[in-house]
RNA sequence: GCGCACAUGAUCUAGUGGUUAUGAUACGAGGUUCCCAACCUCGUUACCCGAGUUCGAGUCUCGGUGUGCGCACCA
């Protein structure tokens, strides 16, 4: 599978170590004045342009190399024990598998076009120097999506919603420009209408998972960057504490991975597509007379008849044909028979295409709390806020009774108990230190709300309602309270 | 992978070949306090791992691991 994705051949990189200086460097670069796209050449072609070349060390200036060595990006492992083991790689990415299980998926979108599978996982990459703590990793968490569509259907996405919702672009080619999503579709810079809809779509996912869209924009690869199948691709770029980080990718991969599967499958991996009108073909030629050409033929009889089928109706036998492997027969009347008849055609299989939404979950999370960051005041007084979007903040509420007499520990802890038992909330208790203490504590962790139960809490049944954001209050009745929370989810 | 640096409670940090290893913050218990890290008392937690040198190593040496930085790498 992994061979048939081209992930051998294209996670290979050939490594070169100097003898002198012991640095390693990788052949294809260092031969890049040598040769128009060294990138390319298979591990033999590039040793000997190494051999004849013999490029100074960038290091050291000697000019003597180790022979090249193939290194994977790829874990390699073993399946099973001892002599038995098999040889595995750890998958670099989630996608082939969906791929490779596109008929099943094909059935249960019962054959229409378009659909999609999602796969949440993780992939692993032999990074060598991993560094820039979650933002290399050799173990990652991913969401990809292969959404598959029919190349020649007119895609009918609505972009309304988006027609004024400028987004920050950096073209392939040209300066970086403000848009929106549509126009940037209209005038050819986003080329596919399904990339610019997921492009939309991951913009707004990223809007409400938190993420500032002043530190967002869509980076088109340049077409020596793109994978060489694709047709087209937009990363999402994070900006944090590591500069622009590519943490989404939107590529249309056009048929490349279908196609490669079925190849080196040879099972089928396609789609039905009904012609508007069946088309009727008359089918007038000639075809060979098995239980005569067979006989006569023997091993060549199979390239036979796909010539003598080639021939127009009006040929004549006998005739001396060329085969294409280039031998020369002498084709009988008795060989040949006419076929004359009509054929209904109501559609084709083809290949659907497939626009890839890849994103880095790691990366996205580690952006949502480095945008949520805010240290205010200075080095005496600094204070912490994490202001994390309330559907993705861990905890929901903090519930503090003011003092824990006079049964304000106990209200509260009621208070507490039913934020907890409501679906999908998560409240904490905190009853320990000063207020202000523990407004800091819930601040710190990026707890939208606190609940102050107080002496007027024991009277009438409200509480304080203080906001992490703004610092504002309001009281509302524990139920409101309880509503609210709960309403948010 | 190469080079350089660093590694002490939960966090930040002081420190020295020699009794029980600083300090602050945080955390816990209690007190106080009627809404934004106040204050008082008490308390819990640490020298990265392994080998060596030495009477004695957290400190010196070597090796390992991890992290940071530079080079290389980053489909």
């Amino acid at each position: 599978m992994l061979e048939a994705s081209g992930h051998v051949a294209e996670f290979s990189d050939f490594m070169t170590v100097c003898l002198a200086c012991n640095e390693a460097s990788r052949a294809d670069t260092m031969l890049e004045a040598h040769h128009p796209n060294p990138d390319a050449l298979p591990m033999s072609e590039l040793q000997a342009l190494l051999d004849e070349v013999a490029p100074e060390c960038p290091a050291c200036s000697a000019a003597d190399w180790s022979p090249i060595v193939a290194e994977n990006l790829m874990f390699d492992t073993v399946i099973g024990a001892g002599s038995s083991g098999r040889p595995a790689f750890l998958r670099p990415e989630t996608a082939q598998g969906m791929f490779t299980t596109y008929p099943a998926v094909y059935r249960h979108f019962r054959e229409r076009l378009p659909f999609g599978a999602m796969q949440l996982g993780r992939g692993y990459r032999n990074e060598i120097s991993p560094r820039q703590g979650m933002i290399r990793l050799r173990e990652f968490n991913m969401a990809e999506l292969e959404y598959f569509i029919d190349p020649e259907a007119e895609a009918s996405h609505d972009f309304s919603p988006w027609a004024s919702t400028m987004v920050h672009l950096v073209p392939a080619a040209g300066d970086a420009f403000r848009s929106s999503i549509p126009d940037a579709l209209t005038k050819g810079v986003i080329l596919h209408p399904t990339v610019a809809w997921y492009m939309a779509r991951t913009y707004d996912l990223m809007q409400d998972l938190g993420v500032n869209t002043d530190k967002l924009r869509f980076r088109q690869h340049a077409r020596d960057e793109m994978a060489h199948y694709a047709l087209d691709c937009w990363d999402v770029e994070l900006h944090g504490s590591y500069g622009w980080v590519e943490c989404v990718g939107i590529a249309h991969r056009g048929c490349y991975d279908l196609e490669a599967h079925e190849r080196a499958t040879g099972q089928r991996l396609r789609a039905w597509r009904n012609h508007p009108e069946p088309k009727v073909i008359d089918i007038d030629g000639w075809t060979t007379d098995g239980a005569k050409a067979g006989p006569a033929f023997r091993a060549l009889a199979g390239k036979v008849k796909a010539k003598v089928e080639s021939l127009p109706s009006d040929a004549t036998f006998p005739a001396s044909l060329v085969l294409e492997s280039g031998e020369e027969v002498v084709v009988e009347v008795e060989h040949v028979k006419r076929v004359q008849r009509t054929e209904t055609v109501a559609g084709e299989w083809f290949i659907p295409h497939v626009v890839e939404p890849a994103f880095g979950i790691d990366r996205i999370i580690w952006h949502l709390i480095d945008h949520a960051y805010q240290e205010t005041g200075g080095e005496e007084d600094r204070y912490v806020r994490m202001h994390l979007h309330p559907d993705v903040a861990p905890i929901d509420a903090a519930v503090l009774p003011l003092f824990e007499k006079d049964g304000m520990g106990e209200v509260a802890t009621d208070l507490h108990k039913r934020l907890c038992a409501s679906r999908g909330l998560l409240a904490v208790y905190d009853a320990s230190g000063s207020i202000g203490r523990r407004y800091a504590r819930a601040d710190e962790i990026g707890v939208p709300c606190c609940l102050t139960v107080d002496h007027t809490t024991l009277e009438d049944g409200t509480v304080t309602w203080r906001d992490r954001d703004t610092g504002e209050q309001m009281r509302l009745t524990m139920d409101e309270a309880v509503l609210r929370l709960s309403g948010r989810r």
